[in-house]
RNA sequence: GCGCCCGUAGCUCAGUGGAUAGAGCACAGGUCUCCGGAACCUGGAGCGUAGGUUCGAUUCCUACCGGGCGCACCA
């Protein structure tokens, strides 16, 4: 369904168009093509509901100055089918268009007929996307990057869904290469100290109190029998069963965190499978592949980058870059329309080649999407904290859930720019006061749940939209709770189109903002039943658009706090 | 050194090729006998620097300054 937004504007549009042609054909205005020209909400309410730059653009060609050919598409405009009420020419040339201000009580009962579905639109046309996110290595616990990418991918997962895309939530296990061997070691070491022997730990293994707390875990199971196997075998071993439970943490965690995968890739299938050589293959077929010092080049030059890549190394081994070349191409492969990764800044190297590398494929390098997200800086009590794997001392994002809550987590992630850093203040986050934006917004939801309980102690019903004046509803409040409530589908699918989910956070706070300001000046129960109608309905409204804005972000929308 | 991201109010951050650049916090003052005070209102101050493109630049381009992150036969 279309919105009410974008009917109204399409028309104005449209009357824009034709004024053009119109004085065209009279021979008023001179131009040959018509210029790309937008219709925007004016940041200045004083300049009208909408304005148009059209007359700026076509000056050159019209050989006019713009106001003048502003007066002249004025002069041929027909409001007739729009909700026009007065046009007016400011500035350079802008034309101002101020609307009859009924057009917003629209959305209303378009609002009561769609529920939960109002905000969705068919931007995407059904388009296959796959979002790829966190493919944190199973190795460890999820940090607070894989935590920021979660938030985020799964945002804009749910954004690209409400705009009309069909959407695939995927993870890329990383369970090859060196990163599996060193666990391997680091496993090793930890399972011999566990039964007594005086072993050195790698310097440049897994630290962290999770890996001895899985060996702990394996001899409680199956004792000391790997004690006497050889090396190579006893690796393996625990490496299985320590990637098993480490994916089934992970799985767990990101569960607990709101977000369901479609698919969960392995990397090793790529090795086992024979995708990696048959792409290698491939390159080579297309001269993209030499060697040299007994390693497998890729020229990663011609597409940019400042050195050859490898991606075989002298030991046989593939590299993760050849892994992924595998992996993205399979991705094509299975018809994805649009693929989207989000990855922290410390990749952003990769994605010149990545691309380069579809591009070497014959796929189009512009139908994939890298969002390079920047890293996080917890604080707490004013005081940043430090993490470092090395030395094993990092906030999970299960301790971090268990101190602020998953909601707070979500919507501190996903409030910001992907591109800006974030500082991710613990206190606020879980402070319980106003000045934490989440609960900010979610008390906006349980404020109108509150009513709601009111009107049911004093046997009152919400009424239907059709049956009540909502004309009524003419407070400054209150037509500014509605027009942002118009902006909701618009806002999704911009945030989901340009992939920017912070939008979305941003706008449940000023929507939340709007009704609060609302409620302070007016009361929604009150001795009018007609008014009391037109706000009961309007309230009930706004509680449908916050709820949905917050459980677009992945937050709950409490009835009480 | 090279590459990517960032530099906007005291702090954390939005934003836009155009008409008077916004929000939250902080600070100061104020509102409400009333549906939840986890609310609301008022106030000040800002586009890192220097050029360029443009009718018009905070936005695009270049250089410089400052910060983050990369620059492995790791991922």
């Amino acid at each position: 369904m279309k919105s009410v937004l974008e009917s109204v504007k399409g028309q104005i549009i449209v009357a824009i168009r034709q004024a053009a042609e119109k004085a065209k054909t009279e021979g008023k205005l001179n131009y040959d093509s018509l210029p790309e020209f937008v219709l925007e909400v004016p940041r200045e309410k004083e300049h009208g509901d909408f304005a148009t730059n059209i007359a700026m653009l076509l000056a050159r060609q019209a050989k006019m100055p713009p106001r003048q050919v502003a007066e002249i598409i004025n002069s041929h405009i027909d409001p007739e089918g729009t909700w026009v009420a007065r046009i007016e020419i400011a500035g350079p040339g802008f034309i101002n268009f101020y609307l009859n201000s009924d057009w917003v009580y629209e959305v209303l009962p378009q609002i009561e007929e769609q529920g939960d579905r109002y905000g969705n639109s068919d931007a995407g046309q059904g388009k296959k996307v796959q979002v790829e996110f966190v493919s944190a290595n199973p190795t460890g616990l999820l940090h607070m990057g894989n935590a920021r990418g979660a938030a985020l991918g799964d945002t804009i997962a749910n954004l690209l869904q409400a705009a009309g895309f069909t959407v695939t939530r995927e993870f890329y296990i990383n369970d090859a290469g060196n990163q599996i061997e060193n666990l391997g070691k680091s496993l090793e070491a930890r399972y011999l100290q566990q039964l007594g022997q005086d072993v050195v730990f790698p310097e440049d293994g897994y630290h962290g109190q999770d890996i001895i707390d899985t060996v702990k875990r394996l001899i409680e199971r199956d004792g000391d029998k790997y004690l006497g196997m050889d090396t190579a075998l006893r690796r393996e071993l625990l490496i299985q069963y320590a990637l098993e439970e480490k994916l089934q943490a992970i799985k767990n965690t990101l569960r607990e965190f709101g977000v369901e995968y479609d698919v969960w890739f392995s990397e090793q299938s790529l090795h086992d499978s024979g995708a990696i050589d048959a792409v290698l293959e491939e390159l080579r077929a297309k001269a993209y592949i030499y060697e040299s010092e007994g390693a497998v080049w890729f020229k990663t030059t011609e597409f940019g980058d400042e050195k050859d890549e490898v991606v075989v190394r002298s030991n046989g081994i593939p590299t993760y870059f050849a892994a992924d070349i595998a992996y993205h191409k399979n991705k094509f492969d299975r018809g994805f329309a649009w693929i989207i990764n989000i990855w922290g800044a410390d990749h952003h190297g990769h994605v010149k080649r990545l691309k380069g590398a579809m591009k070497a494929l014959g796929y189009d390098p512009d139908r994939l999407d890298i969002v390079i997200m920047q890293l996080v800086r917890l604080f707490k009590g004013g005081e940043i904290i430090r993490m470092s794997k090395r030395s094993g001392e990092f906030v999970t994002l299960e301790d971090l859930m268990a101190e602020v809550g998953k909601d707070a987590a979500r919507y501190f992630f996903v409030m910001r720019s992907p591109d800006s850093h974030l500082d991710f203040d613990m206190d606020l986050a879980k402070s319980q006061s106003a000045e934490n934006p989440v609960y900010y917004i979610q008390y906006a939801h349980a404020r109108i749940c509150s009513i709601f309980r009111q009107l049911k102690e004093k046997g009152g019903t919400i009424p239907r939209a059709g049956d009540c004046n909502l004309m009524l509803l003419k407070e400054t409040a209150e037509l500014e709770l509605i027009r942002k409530i118009v902006d909701f589908p618009h806002e999704i699918a911009e945030a989901a189109v340009n992939l920017e989910p912070h939008r979305i956070a941003r706008y449940a706070h000023e929507l939340a903002g709007l009704f609060h300001v609302f409620y302070n000046s007016h009361r929604v129960i009150t001795d009018e039943p007609d008014l009391q109608n037109a706000r009961l309905v309007l309230v009930k409204c706004t509680q449908t658009v916050v709820r949905r804005a917050l459980h677009l972000m992945g937050l709950t929308a409490p009835e009480s706090m």
